[in-house]
DNA sequence: GTGAAAGCGCTAACAA
DNA sequence: TTGTTAGCGCTTTCAC
């Protein structure tokens, strides 16, 4: 039996209630204007004892504001959103905007349709992950007129602002330090990246750092679904089977250079002499390990934290500002999985 | 340079494009109702030439239905309601409804705060993790006439309906399949449980179950905050230290118990023969690990689908139906830290 | 098959 | 400090 009857609440009962105009129980309940201490307290104890719930739907079309923030990333299954969510989440903790989430999948045309719900409710700005989007995407979040700041990644031309790091340059960089630590025999595990821009990107910046020094991927291997650490214990045993010699292993993401790691540590092997490797993203997870894999932090809370600033900006000082970029600089933790480290 | 200065477009600018009246338009991007096939079309063309994007809050309040269903859970950081989440999503697929997701970090105020904006966007339903809840949230829960479902756990009183597991039962069953297995010196590993109630729950069962065999937990340790693998490692260095004779140790999560097992494994101790272990919630990372944690399936996935289905089928039929419990049988996985097995 | 009028529940702007 | 009036952009209802 659940009280189904009875209509929502208004207003309006507040004020019959309370026996104060409408106009001035909204301004109660908002903290708008002067409100005089009784009537005040009249109100609050009128639509709490009636249990009155406002009506924001109402409130938005009214003002002509919403106090969302749309944010569309590719999952929350792995570890790196969940981390820029709590980056997010702080900052406009400060504020009076809420984050609400759209999941693309990692496939274009649903963060194109995830895009349109969103922008349907007209928030008051959009924090999307990955600088590729449709040219339909594009155009909605052009014509939207709200601020948007796309996140993760500065390789590419963003449609307003964007916060992130250069991938290209992060596998450039894992590449350098490999080369200087002495290994030579290089092989890489990833996902498959038809639809993974930023792994991709690390990829090709890893593979031109290399040619640089005269060296060539000597084995590699893409996934895609399951286990990401069942995938890495797989991938890593497939790969030493094929190309017994190589002495490093760098792989896409940390949860299947964790599979891997643990994998080489059970076959007795000396890491990081005879084999090194890396991950990258800089989990959390890695602390616990008995030995930590190498990786790079991406610094996904900051991004996070610093496009929900952007924005928050943007909503308060509703003149023209110039668009921003962040370029954050990602840093290597070598871990115990490096050699000369 | 972002085009800031046109308002956003309206129905009536479709309506002008096209020549066709507002509400002819209306129904045209709803599929509401006859249209020819003619004015349909010219309704379609128009609407994208200009690039128009509906205005979901006048037309939620003007029907009075909202498309959103409300899920307030207390994290996503951990690998629990992630995979509610999919179950729940998966279901919301096959309907019109969208689930938007509210977070408490496990705290009571927090959780009454969310729910009092979600429901201020009248969503069509609401799911939330958990049965305890404080007063003043069970009182907006009836209030709001709408469609609530209850998740995780079936120990208590819903407001309305509830799908989960007995988690009182759940640590029952996993001390009985340990005392089964000839374990007698039996420590527990878990997170502080002032505000974690199925942990507490579980804990409660295990103990009573084990008193009923004539044991007592031999020592115990509670945490909170920090990498859950890196606690585990501490904790079962440190409980081993205090209680050097333990042969089981019970943890409240997979977390916590990979990192128990991975430190255990470094020091040479035989597993399952001398310390048995096991974990709780079924987690798919086990699968990647050198040896796999004995678990017990909390069912998450099935959980969230179930849940999402009975809002949907509320949603559709208005008429009053009874509140529904749906409580599901979660296993025990051996795995291969459980002797005997 | 299409259109006109009324109003969803609230707030901006102004009046008192 | 408080109240009144007029919409916000859409959908419902009813008329054509």
């Amino acid at each position: 039996m659940t009280a189904k009857d009875n209509r929502p609440l208004t207003l309006r009962d507040v004020s019959e209630e309370s026996g104060v105009s409408e106009m001035t129980v909204s301004r109660v309940l908002r903290n708008r204007g002067d409100v005089s201490a009784t009537t005040r307290e009249r109100v609050l104890a009128a639509a709490k004892r009636i249990g009155y719930v406002p009506n924001k739907i109402a409130g938005a079309l009214a003002s002509q504001r919403v106090n969302l923030v749309a944010v569309i990333i590719p999952s929350m299954s792995n570890m790196v959103f969940p981390e820029v969510m709590t980056g997010i989440s702080d900052a406009l903790d400060e504020t009076d905007l809420q984050p609400v989430v759209g999941i693309t999948g990692y496939q274009p045309e649903k963060e194109e349709k995830v895009l349109y719900e969103m922008l349907s409710w007209r928030p008051s700005g959009v924090i999307l992950a990955g600088i590729e989007h449709s040219d339909a995407s594009r155009a909605m979040l052009r014509a939207s007129g709200i601020p948007v700041v796309e996140i993760m990644d500065v390789d590419g031309t963003p449609v307003d602002s964007v916060v992130g790091i250069s991938h290209r340059r992060a596998g450039q960089q894992m590449a350098e330090a490999i080369v200087e630590s002495g290994y030579k025999r290089i092989g890489f595990l990833g996902t498959k990246m038809l639809l993974d821009h930023r792994a991709r990107k690390r990829f090709e910046g890893f593979t031109q750092a290399l040619a640089k020094a005269g060296i060539e991927v000597a084995d590699q291997e893409f996934y895609s679904g399951g286990s990401a650490l069942a995938k890495g214990r797989e991938m890593t045993a497939d790969i030493l089977k094929r190309t017994p010699d190589l002495d490093f292993i760098y792989y896409s993401n940390d949860m299947i250079g964790v599979g891997g790691l643990l994998y080489l540590q059970e076959q007795g092997i000396d890491i990081p002499n005879q084999i090194g490797l890396a991950g990258f993203n800089g989990v959390n997870l890695l602390k616990g390990l008995p030995k930590r894999l190498a990786t790079m932090d991406a610094c996904r809370y900051d991004i996070g934290k610093q496009a929900a600033e952007i924005i928050a900006a943007r909503v308060d000082q509703e003149d023209e500002v110039e668009p921003t970029t962040v370029m954050l600089e990602p840093t290597i933790d070598f871990g115990d999985t490096f050699r000369n480290h």
